[in-house]
DNA sequence: GTTATCCGTGCAACCGGTTGCAGATGTGGG
DNA sequence: CCCACATCTGCAACCGGTTGCACGGATAAC
């Protein structure tokens, strides 16, 4: 079992003591509690704690104080591009309050997920979970023993925060309208998503109220080849515009209807949620910006300023949403 | 500081201890090594922690065995589209082993990336560095500390696993010269990264040996941004295909070809690398494999491996690349 | 000059596990 | 029947910090 050490001895707080001629206490103060020590003590134990290359042993502090300074993250799938973004607003936020954040990729099993939080569990202070695909009873059960900020998901008495799109919708309705559709498809995601009922309850109300026609075109599971599959009933249903679960679903749409002879925004204008793909596709996707990234920041700020005693844990946080135009709208062709 | 505490008190081996009639070693075996204890006592032990809801501290395990069960994985952009798969890779082989994984988004900064491993350093047992942006200098430094497996970085004398784009690039100039281009385009990424000098080279090496003419169109940073400023060169360099440093960058070409009103792949042939839109275009982009997964896959793997005393910790792996046709390629008109 | 107060430091217990060593018990061989 | 040996379990020290408490010295108040 030699491992072939490098030379890979840390220091210890032992060793900084009698180098400094000190208390090991002394120098665990110099580090934590500065303001309770001598001025030239703590000089004296920070330069000798650095000539040596001491530096504190998270692991050890988090021990004895319970404070572990870790949150864990837990997301259903990194490769899906609606998630990246949640991941990096997260981790920015950590960053400021230098903590650090573990990532699990839950792969869309709750049982996977289950066993990804018992694992974190015990070295951190708390739980951001992004789109859950645990039950509520297994949420709570968790988030009986650690703190946990839930995205995506709306579970009474958590703290959550939720990408509210009905706004972003609405305007993509009223936009489709003011250019003069009359008769629009929504290409529905997964029925048990909270996000899909909201986009399309939102469609259905919003068109309603301006009168337009609507068509809701189920799908199993939200994907490009969903929506290359849904571009042929979006055809035989006769309508000039799509309103699509997401941006993936949105470019399967586009490549179906081309498929058929149809060219966006031409013969059809079509419009995606989420703006994930939005400036990376040709043309150019108009869609509902989620502003994921804030969604990340917000949920880790909610846990920080939890853990350190402030907020109420129940807080339940709506982001609102707006319409990027971008290049896949047009006024219907006669 | 009540912090509304839930119940939050973890069970400990003391506690299991006395609830089963045995010493707090007897619990400690009973979960880590069960064969030197006899086999009713392990089952009754087991049964007293179950019902307490007992679970073994991490931390406090990883203290006194030095055995973290953590890796620390540290990429320049989690939202980059190229990303997400190696951290996926990465993920399901330390899942394999139990072992958690740190995060760490440097966004391209050397220095937060720094920050970011001294601050993982303490309580992980080995660091895989993606597209590191750090001095040679500063790695070295950093793998005199605790194990390091490079990705997308070659480091004499650490390990390191590379994608090896050259014979899925080859692959790409022999198929566009089959179709029969005799001019084609090379949209380069940045100067300094090894990925776009390996593409660059191959690209001009085998054109050179089919004779096709090349001719390169320098970019500032991959994007699409910089693809589209990049299509108008192209057509003024009157070729009839171009390969793209990225799939964002090959994106960006196509919408700036058809800015010109150019469409492709009739009038022009584009073709991608890392192949991580893929599927998600509309036309579908013709791209060279990555197999980026793999290599998070692997290079976890050889953390692991080294970790647990077998391999020699210079190992250097390069993963193979391949050409998957889809649709933005045919032959050049007339 | 004596006593109350405050400041700086050290002692020792503790966080929750792991592990080398030794003692207890049981089994088989001579 | 006794001894050697294997098997199972407990004792106590240790991992590297933190922190309540007490103690000694200096300063201020009287």
């Amino acid at each position: 079992m030699t491992r072939t050490t490098v030379s890979r001895s840390t220091p210890t707080i032992s060793q900084v003591a009698s180098a400094a001629g000190v208390s090991r206490s002394s120098v665990s103060r110099a580090f934590s509690r500065p303001e309770l020590l001598g001025k030239e003590t703590v000089e004296r134990i920070l330069a000798v704690a650095r000539d040596i290359g001491y530096v504190p042993n998270h692991t050890a502090r988090a021990l004895s104080t319970g404070r572990y300074s870790n949150i864990a993250l837990v997301v259903p799938d990194v490769a899906n591009p609606f998630f990246p973004p949640i991941i990096e607003g997260a981790q920015a936020e950590a960053d400021q309050s230098d903590f650090c954040v573990f990532l699990g990729n839950s792969g869309e099993s709750p049982r996977h997920e289950d066993a990804l939080l018992d694992r974190f569990m015990g070295q951190v202070e708390g739980v951001v979970l992004v789109s859950s695909r645990l039950s509520e009873a297994r949420i709570r059960h968790h988030a009986a023993r650690k703190p946990i900020v839930l995205v995506n998901r709306d579970v009474k008495g958590l703290a959550r925060v939720l990408i509210d799109s009905s706004q972003g919708v609405e305007q993509a309705v009223v936009h489709l309208n003011e250019l003069g559709h009359r008769r629009i498809a929504y290409v529905a995601g997964p029925a048990q998503s909270w996000s899909n009922r909201q986009r399309r309850a939102t469609v259905v109300r919003v068109s309603k109220r301006l009168g337009l026609a609507v068509t809701v075109i189920p799908t199993p599971v939200p994907s490009y080849a969903a929506g290359v599959a849904a571009a042929k009933q979006i055809i035989k249903s006769s309508v000039t515009a799509a309103v699509a679960f997401d941006d993936l679903t949105a470019q399967g749409v586009m490549a179906g209807l081309a498929e058929q002879g149809l060219t966006v925004p031409s013969d059809m204008s079509v419009i995606g949620c989420d703006d994930v793909l939005g400036a990376s596709t040709y043309p150019a996707m108009t869609s509902v910006s989620s502003r994921s990234a804030e969604a990340g920041k917000a949920a880790v700020s909610l846990l920080l300023d939890f853990l350190s005693g402030s907020s109420l844990g129940d807080a339940r946080l709506a982001l609102d949403t707006h319409l990027v135009m971008r290049q896949t709208t047009l006024a219907p062709a006669t």
